[in-house]
RNA sequence: GUGAGUGUAGCUCAGUUGGUUAGAGCAUCUGGUUGUGGUCCAGAGGGUCGUGGGUUCAAAUCCCAUCACUCACCCCA
């Protein structure tokens, strides 16, 4: 690539026509999951007032301290194009006046995220998330039904197989202040054995130091005392609620002491869905109960509880299964023509096929039927339909099944009832605008 | 942010110890075939070899820098 030729920005991709038969097949899964369950979509800006996120997700989380797009507008604000949905949907509710609604509100969102990071695979500075909120309610029940819509979406996305849900509980933000100070009591005195990185948590995020991969670390982390001993018993008791009803629902679950999680607004219960692979590595999505972050962001005491998956990561994993979608875009009929006569004929038969649901091509520049089939080949549809002199004399059209190789000479006018028989009802794309109410 | 690897046509890749005008397959376009596609045949377009500098009579090839991608760490979606 040439100097003066542009490429996009570093850690950013286009979605080309073929991703987004997957992006597509995805978002509508979510949506139809979603709506079934009686949540409705919720879409924040782009970019909010950079303190929603630093109040939220945590001062000293990854997040915020070094992987937010943060610029100042032309007077001076400081912006945060949004590294996460769950802070901009909380202030929405709460600008809203949500919890005026009736309780618990139930809301989803598909959009782009951005966080400045180096890219790898399946790691981008643009990257899609989705996500389920439930606020305004607490009950282990709805933990479980966040955590059982999403095994949902994976199934329906062929993925659950390969997946393992990482679970944990984080207890109460005291309790979890305890444990903070009981581990750092644990390690002083022990900082010559700790990596420099871990040191540098100790003070601020000493939960961390449990999740290191460095071997001393690690020998230190597995005498450290257990963070259950310390979580708030009604913590623990949720908890095990919680399982209770997994188990009912028969959805597999490993429990695992590890996951903290990044951002520091989760309370009790948290959880991640690994690949069964590479583990952490590659975890498609994950959430937690967050019941203290609309009060700390200036709204009534209020829990909540939420998930969020990386769609890119998604398609990466059911690519990497061999996991196709269908693909809506595949066109149904060409229609050729021989002649400013028979053009004339055809742009409007082409209309005609597409009221009926018919996706529908011509090639309407010049070009023998030679090289217009020849088209028709490479866009690759089954049917193609002639129309040259004879036909607009004669007011027929010649339709042409493109594997079989046979042709059928009928009146112009029948053509596109014809066509929906031959293609199907089921496979049509139909579109009926009249839907809309008037009051 | 740290470490490593890779950058040659739209894509996948050859290109020997530095040596004329940088190649192949696929894809694209044209013609063989102005009323019938796929196959076949013939041909064409497309590259300042990621970019910039250095070494040399001579650089895709060696050196340095830089950018991008990939992988690992970190973290997460």
């Amino acid at each position: 690539m040439a100097e003066n030729t542009f490429r996009s920005p570093k850690g950013v991709h286009d979605i080309l026509p073929k991703d987004h038969e997957y992006h597509t097949y995805i978002k509508k899964v979510i949506r139809h999951r979603a709506r079934q369950a009686g949540f409705r979509r919720i879409t924040t800006p782009m970019f909010e007032n950079t303190r929603v996120f630093a109040q939220s997700i945590g001062e000293t989380s990854d997040i915020v301290s070094k992987e937010m797009y943060t610029f100042a507008d032309k007077k001076g604000r400081s912006l945060t194009l949004k590294p996460e949905g769950t802070a901009g949907v909380v202030r929405s509710f709460i600008q809203h006046g949500m919890n005026k609604l009736p309780q618990p509100v139930l809301l989803y969102y598909i959009e782009p995220h951005f966080r400045y990071d180096r890219p790898q695979k399946g790691r981008y500075r643009q990257f899609w998330q989705f996500g389920f909120e439930i606020i305004g309610e607490s009950d282990p029940a709805l933990d479980a039904q966040i955590i059982q819509l999403s095994h949902k979406v994976n199934e329906d996305l062929g993925i659950d197989g390969i997946l393992t849900l990482q679970l944990n509980t984080i207890g109460l933000p005291e309790s979890r202040t305890e444990y903070m100070q009981v581990l750092q009591d644990f390690y002083a005195g022990k900082e010559r054995s700790l990596c420099e990185t871990c040191l540098n948590r100790l003070d601020k995020n000493p939960l961390r130091l449990l999740d290191c991969k460095e071997e001393d670390c690690q020998i230190l982390a597995k005498l450290a005392p257990d963070m259950r001993d310390y979580i708030d018993k009604e913590s623990l008791a949720y908890h095990e609620e919680l399982l209770s009803y997994l188990d009912e629902m028969e959805i597999e679950y490993t429990e695992n002491k590890k996951i903290i999680r990044g951002l520091d607004y989760y309370t009790k219960t948290v959880f991640e869905f690994w690949d069964r692979e590479t583990g952490a590595q590659n975890a498609i999505g994950g959430g937690g109960r967050y019941d203290g972050l609309i009060e700390q962001m200036g709204g009534q005491n209020t829990p909540a509880v939420g998930y969020a998956a990386g769609i890119e990561r998604i398609i990466a994993n059911m690519k990497r299964e061999k996991i196709r979608v269908p693909s809506k875009d595949d066109l149904h009929v060409f229609v050729a023509q021989l002649g400013k006569e028979a053009k004339k004929k055809c742009l409007v038969l082409i209309d005609e096929l597409r009221e009926e649901g018919i996706k529908a091509m011509g090639a309407l520049g010049k070009g023998s039927i030679g090289v217009q089939l020849k088209m028709a080949d490479k866009f690759n549809v089954p049917y193609a339909i002639l129309i040259g002199l004879t036909e607009v004399r004669e007011k027929t059209a010649i339709i042409r099944d493109m594997q079989k190789g046979t042709q059928e000479t009928l009146p112009i006018n029948k053509v596109p009832a014809r066509l929906v028989k031959m293609i199907g009802e089921n496979n049509l794309d139909k579109y009926s605008p009249g839907e809309l109410l008037y009051s």
